[in-house]
DNA sequence: CGAAGGCTTGATAGACCTCAAACACAGTGG
DNA sequence: CCACTGTGTTTGAGGTCTATCAAGCCTTCG
């Protein structure tokens, strides 16, 4: 654990401002938090069910995820969280996660005491309304996510996965070309749509054969981004970015 | 839509207090909140998406749901509702309903206005506090629903969300018997974990022949509570109870 | 360069969906 | 009180989709 780091608060701010409109002393009391920063390699359990930490933490670079495990072995995958996400903010109110967070690829997570974060929204009730709007948007892409597993098919889950991954993407990065880092193993996938590996890979392979997108070297580029959306019955609205953007 | 009414005031009291515990203060603020009460035959819409209602509802009495449906015909129910519940707090900070509601049964729904809601909060951090948490653990919710439509059985679907059920019934309900109104169709729990309404009727036989539960004339009883959670691979501690009750 | 892990490909089995018809049940009107 | 109707449920049969297993291949990394 380092102390401070101007970048994970250049993170955090630009984040907060993808979701709500700030005011000048809303942004220097974000920039005020008293941040800790930790580094992960692959596979590394950042937070396990269970766990009552006394910090909330959000991704300032790599990838994390968070999962469920079932007594008969079953993982489920719950989200994946790109810089900016909070993963844990429920841990303020609920005290005690449902499930374990684990870092996907080589990552750096910052941390936050929950005494200065109560502090921070007690003084200043819109930033209190961002943290708590924004663990209400993660609620909207739950239930997104559920009526992926619930009805869709395979293919439009995952071209639905891609959808969302490239429009988080774009809400806190610059605008870039439609390509981003894509380091998920298929096992991961599959534990996130509710699939095997082996169908993960034949319909990535489908994807990619019909035009929408291309990957390599845990790199993903949007070939098709009309067909894609269209596939996965993608509709941005429940990701309530302040610009809905336009690809 | 009729003014004020103590019953649906004692519903919301009793569910608010089925999460965090309330002072006196808190107490008599949550009693004078402005409602009006509505009463919805079954199948009638309480709620379209993309809705932007002016308040925030909770249920009264009878059974509410939430559901996306998909371009391609398919729907998915995110969310059972019974008295106490608050399926549309998200709109306080979100605006714009993602999904729809509408009730199952004959219900009476209370509605409290954003702007009366907000001056509570605002006055009230504690009360505040309490609603944002009901919020989470809606989250925590949706994360268990999606970790069984992912990686539980057809079987242990239905087993977890009877449990559910009964554990969200003793929480605001008085310590009954291990029955409860159960009026959903097959095609409702179908469209709930991801299934058809054929399977959904098999498997219920299984759980009835397993002498799990019985149910007839829309009333469900539990005849083996460790059994079901056996079969379910349940754990409470999702719903955050304050008493983790035992049946 | 070698080893380990992940990815692809093929074959098989079985779970679940779909379709269709018979059946139960509640509400309605004679 | 009883037929009648509509909605929901059950049962059966067939076909499809997806999991599983197993083997070979490729990539990555030490």
């Amino acid at each position: 654990m380092t102390l401070v780091s101007s970048e994970a608060h250049a993170v955090l701010l630009r984040k907060l401002e993808s979701i709500a409109l700030l005011s000048d002393d809303e942004r220097t009391a974000v920039l005020g938090l008293p941040l800790t920063v930790k580094d992960y390699r692959a596979d590394q359990t950042i937070l396990q069910d269970g766990d009552r930490p006394a910090a909330c933490c959000f991704v300032v670079s790599g990838f994390v995820c968070g999962f469920k495990l079932l007594p008969s072995g079953g993982r489920q995958i719950v989200g994946f969280y790109i810089p900016g996400d909070l993963p844990d903010l429920l841990t303020l109110h609920l005290r005690a996660m449902d499930h374990s967070l684990s870092a996907l690829a080589r990552s750096r997570v910052a941390f936050m005491p929950h005494q200065a974060l109560s502090e921070l929204t007690g003084r200043q009730p819109g930033l209190a309304a961002a943290f708590w709007r924004e663990t209400l948007i993660e609620g909207a892409i739950f239930r997104e996510w559920l009526t992926g597993l619930g009805r869709r098919s395979p293919y439009g889950r995952i071209a639905h996965l891609i959808c969302e991954l490239t429009l988080k993407h774009k809400a806190v990065g610059p605008a870039e070309a439609p390509t981003f880092r894509f380091p998920f193993t298929r096992q991961e996938l599959a534990d996130a749509v509710g699939l095997s590996k082996v169908h993960i890979s034949r319909i990535l392979q489908e994807l990619r054969s019909d035009g929408l997108i291309r990957c390599k070297r845990k790199q993903l580029w949007i070939n098709d981004w009309e067909g894609l959306k269209a596939a996965a019955e993608f509709n941005p609205a429940y990701l309530r970015l302040r610009s809905d953007p336009v690809l």
